[in-house]
RNA sequence: GGGCGGAUAGCUCAAUUGGGAGAGCGCAGCCCUUACAAGGCUGAGGUCACAGGUUCGAUCCCUGUUCCGCCUACCA
């Protein structure tokens, strides 16, 4: 058998056998089996993107799952992709073009396309190599592409179903409008931040000249497209102004007072401007007052002829110069702090600009109803639940959503607008004509859908919907959907919808809501602030594996992570421990491998195979809940604190007896690694395949994932095990407290009460001698002290270790008194309890049995504690 | 403004339905014991945020308070 080398080498591997794997087409799903099925869509990155750690920690767990569903034995469909990413990759393609001194204009729209393609081909692909090197054991053959022709036709088959039903509909309302952008936004997608303005206080004078009215307002440009001013009706203080006009400020143009219940008396002054075509509050109030909606902002932010004198000037400069202005002919009453909060554009963080504007719209009300109905009747069960409450309040308040943009890269709006008769077409397939009035003169709308919009249609799109494809059929809804509640509404709640609406049922059965990264100090990663973890760099430096089973350990649910470095490099030591444990089997296999004989099996041998069925039950438990974390530390302990710590020391010791005592152990020592790399596999796969293909001479991946065997777990055992360890662990305590090195042999004298416990004792001295040190161990039930020796007081009896011209006297009572405090703290407490006529009566009589029991355990510790301490002082 | 989550060892986090709290990292001491120094053994450390309540008994359940996150929202 040839020999390991000594540290474990991640490189060498990985790229190996994520190859083989692919040749193998071991991650290819079957959609003519029949065994049950598993499935899964990826989450699609965005093309723009680099695999960053909420990648790693989303593909890393859909990968655990996935390759556990598979070892164990469903017929597992993982389907990866990607998203267009529209906005994003406009964007960026833009900024590509720009540094060759080009611009998407020059382009044109046909030779832009082309373009973004052609980029899209070069550096588009780069996340789904990085999603390889994660382990991720997607189905390739089945990778799709928002933009492909497949999901194309999908896109346009729901547009064009849900414009047939009035669901979708065109029409001028107030939008989000990203100035830099130059393209309207969902109400997803902007995002508000908190920011320290002023709240301006602006003199409306009354063109009677009977007095003036103040309003506030923290955008003095819009001034410049008001339509009225607005009281409560209510309000004593305005009451005589309602009906009467008021001379806008500057441009002198005269406004209606008007009245109406949505202004807040106690806001600011209680009087409103009211500019209509700027702000979603003022264009209602525009509706019901019969109001002008004058527009006096371009879309790229800079004032239009409508501005009059400000015209040509961007936003906020025309903020700054009216604020002067109005200062200037005394109309600026008073500038007040004012922390309010205002809309970003998400992708580049532009302040967003509330714009009138003619865009698409779908009605989400009668979408989300099914929805959220399928989430609280239990059809779609989020894990962790409380995520259920989230999503009801966003759908409970549904508003409309808007999903043109103005842009190029996307699915172009299938409508066509006729010269002639005005008359809208919109058709799968692209006319020729205008179907209202039969003419030719028709020319499609210019904008494009929200990526998101095809992102809704991801889980059944994919499956090769409107076909009533086999995969449809086969796997159609997914299992479970993966990810993080930054995607919530924007993506979970949309795809439950649609699914729900075109494929009459959901698209996933559960949703599992995994935690959001972050750096160690509880900040977002970004790269602005310069503190993110490169999953790359980290994969790089400690392995694959390394990095994928800190992600598992660390996903608790309901806590953000917090990841640092430190942590990725305890787990590289973790699978470094598990390739020497390989090794130290390696250096001991025969020719032959061994055969378990059950019949032969010695204490320790029966303990791990009892521990480790328990850990098979455990992990498979904790991994059928999502819990990663408790999984991924149920396997560790076992792996290194029991089966390294306990029990290879053990069987070094059994194989150097050789002949069956060996073969058995060293058959013992394959069944645990065996069945614990099948547990690891999932977690870390790499080093599980490099070791398992040493082992076995073939894939892990095809290997069945271990189920717990019943007639291996063993209480008894398990306890017996305990009192050993237990002794151990004393004796190296006493040393160690007492500065006795393990290279000083010692002898150990045992005092034991009970029969069973010396038969245990005397049956192993082997295993005790060498892991204590100990040069004899004598046992007995009459044992007597030694002189000059340390004493141990343990549950079933002393021991002695004899230490002379090595014992300080005054450091053996040291430790007596510190073990008689302890065990006095330990007794009141319990005395207190006893004491307690309503304990007695009310606690469970297990309890208070238990507590008896302690208490009668202490109580001759405590006595045996005092007998030596004043045999030390006589 | 509304909603959700968190506060446990120096740090990061656990604790299966209430019966005196664990791990990793860090720290200290001793060890190169032939799988592993990316290691082994041993040890120190916590009024379980604060104040009440329910209970025989509360880190756990209830109420309130303080301090942190996050989501959401058209008070201009």
């Amino acid at each position: 058998m040839r020999e390991l080398v000594k540290t474990y080498n991640p490189k060498e591997v990985e790229e190996k056998w994520y190859k083989f794997w692919e040749e193998q087409g071991y991650f290819r799903a079957d959609n003519r089996e029949n065994r049950p099925v598993f499935s899964i869509v990826i989450p699609p990155p965005n093309i723009t993107g680099s695999l960053h750690m909420g990648h790693a920690l989303n593909t890393t767990i859909q990968d655990i799952i996935v390759r556990w569903k598979r070892m164990s034995g469903y017929n597992t469909l993982w389907l990866p992709g990607t998203d267009h990413a529209g906005i994003a990759t406009q964007n960026v393609v833009e900024r590509h073009i720009a540094a060759e001194g080009s611009s998407r204009r020059e382009y044109g729209r046909k030779g832009f396309i082309e373009k973004v393609w052609e980029w899209r081909g070069h550096y588009g692909r780069t996340i789904i190599y990085q999603l390889k090197r994660l382990g991720a054991s997607c189905d390739w053959s089945r990778e799709r592409f928002t933009m492909d022709e497949g999901m194309s036709r999908a896109v346009r088959e729901v547009f064009v179903r849900l414009y047939e039903e009035g669901l979708i509909y065109r029409g001028s309302y107030i939008i989000n409008w990203c100035p830099r952008c130059m393209t309207a936004l969902s109400d997803l997608e902007v995002e508000h931040e908190n920011i320290r303005g002023k709240l301006y206080h602006v003199r409306y004078t009354l063109t009677d000249g009977s007095g003036a009215l103040t309003v506030a307002t923290t955008r003095p440009e819009t001034i410049l497209g008001d339509t009225a001013v607005a009281v409560n009706p209510d309000d004593a203080r305005y009451r005589d102004f309602i009906g009467k006009r008021v001379f806008l400020p500057i441009v002198g143009r005269e406004l209606p007072v008007i009245a109406d219940d949505v202004v807040d008396m106690e806001f600011g002054t209680g009087a409103l401007k009211i500019t209509p075509a700027h702000d979603p509050h003022d264009f209602e109030v525009g509706n019901r007052h019969g109001l002008q909606k004058l527009k006096v902002m371009a879309d790229d932010g800079v004032m239009n002829d409508e501005a009059g004198p400000y015209k040509g000037m961007e936003r906020f400069q025309c903020r700054k110069t009216i604020l002067k202005d109005l200062s200037d002919r005394g109309d600026l009453i008073k500038e007040e702090d004012y922390l309010h909060a205002v809309g970003h554009c998400y992708r580049c963080k532009t302040i967003i600009e509330p714009n009138i504007s003619r865009q698409w719209f779908v009605s989400m009300k009668p979408l989300a109803e099914p929805a959220i109905k399928a989430v609280e009747d239990g059809s779609v069960p989020f894990i962790p639940e409380g995520w259920k409450n989230t999503y009801f309040e966003w759908m409970y308040n549904i508003k409309e959503w808007c999903i043109s943009r103005q842009i190029w890269w996307g699915h172009r709006i299938p409508a066509w607008y006729c010269g002639s008769c005005e008359g809208v077409t919109v058709s799968r397939t692209d006319p020729s004509s205008c179907r209202h009035c039969g003419s030719l003169a028709i020319s499609q709308d210019e904008d494009v859908l929200d990526t998101w919009f095809s992102s809704a249609l991801w889980p059944f799109s994919t499956l090769g919907w409107p076909e009533k494809s086999e995969d449809l059929k086969r796997f159609y809804p997914t299992s479970v959907l993966v990810t993080g509640f930054d995607i919530l509404f924007f993506w979970v709640a949309r795809m439950l919808m649609m699914g729900l609406k075109f494929m009459g049922d959901v698209p996933f059965r559960e949703v599992y809501i995994h935690p959001l990264i972050r750096d160690a100090d509880g900040q977002k990663m970004s790269k602005s602030k310069g503190n993110v973890i490169d999953p790359l760099i980290m994969m790089d430096k400690h392995g694959t594996d390394a990095l994928r089973f800190t992600l598992a350990a660390m996903s608790s649910p309901g806590r953000d992570i917090r990841l640092s470095e430190e942590r990725i490099e305890g787990y590289r030591n973790f699978a470094n421990k598990i390739w020497n444990a390989a090794r130290f089997i390696f250096m001991n296999l025969e020719e032959e491998s061994a055969i378990l004989d059950p019949a032969a099996l010695t204490l320790p041998d029966r303990w791990i195979l009892s521990r480790l069925n328990r850990t098979v039950a455990d992990v498979t438990k904790m991994l059928g809940e999502y819990r990663f974390d408790l999984a991924a530390g149920a396997v560790y302990r076992f792996f290194w604190h029991e089966f390294c710590d306990w029990y290879v020391e053990f069987a070094k010791l059994q194989i150097t007896e050789g002949g069956k005592k060996k073969d058995n152990t060293v058959a013992v020592l394959i069944r645990t690694m065996d069945t614990a790399l099948r547990l690891l596999h999932p977690f870390m796969p790499f080093i599980t395949e490099e070791i398992w293909q040493q082992l076995h001479k073939s894939s892990i991946m095809t290997a069945p994932y271990p189920s717990m065997e019943e007639s291996f777990i063993d209480d008894t055992v398990e306890s017996r095990m305990d009192s050993i360890m237990d002794i151990v662990k004393s004796v190296r305590s006493v040393r160690s407290e007492l500065d006795v090195p393990p290279t000083k042999a010692v002898d150990v004298h045992m005092k034991i009460n009970s029969d069973a416990l010396r038969e245990l004792i005397e049956g192993h001295l082997v295993y005790l001698k060498r892991l204590t040190s100990a040069e004899n161990i004598v046992t007995g039930t009459n044992i007597s002290r030694p002189a000059l020796s340390a004493i141990l007081i343990f549950s079933g009896g002393e021991m002695y270790l004899p230490l002379a011209g090595i014992i300080d006297i005054e450091k053996e009572r040291w430790l007596l008194e510190k073990r008689l405090k302890k065990v006095s703290e330990e007794i009141n407490r319990i005395e207190n309890k006893l004491s307690n006529r309503a304990f007695i009566d009310k606690a469970p009589e297990e309890v208070v049995l238990k507590e008896r029991d302690k208490y009668k355990e202490l109580t001759e510790q405590k006595e045996r504690v005092e007998a030596n301490l004043s045999w030390l002082n006589g």
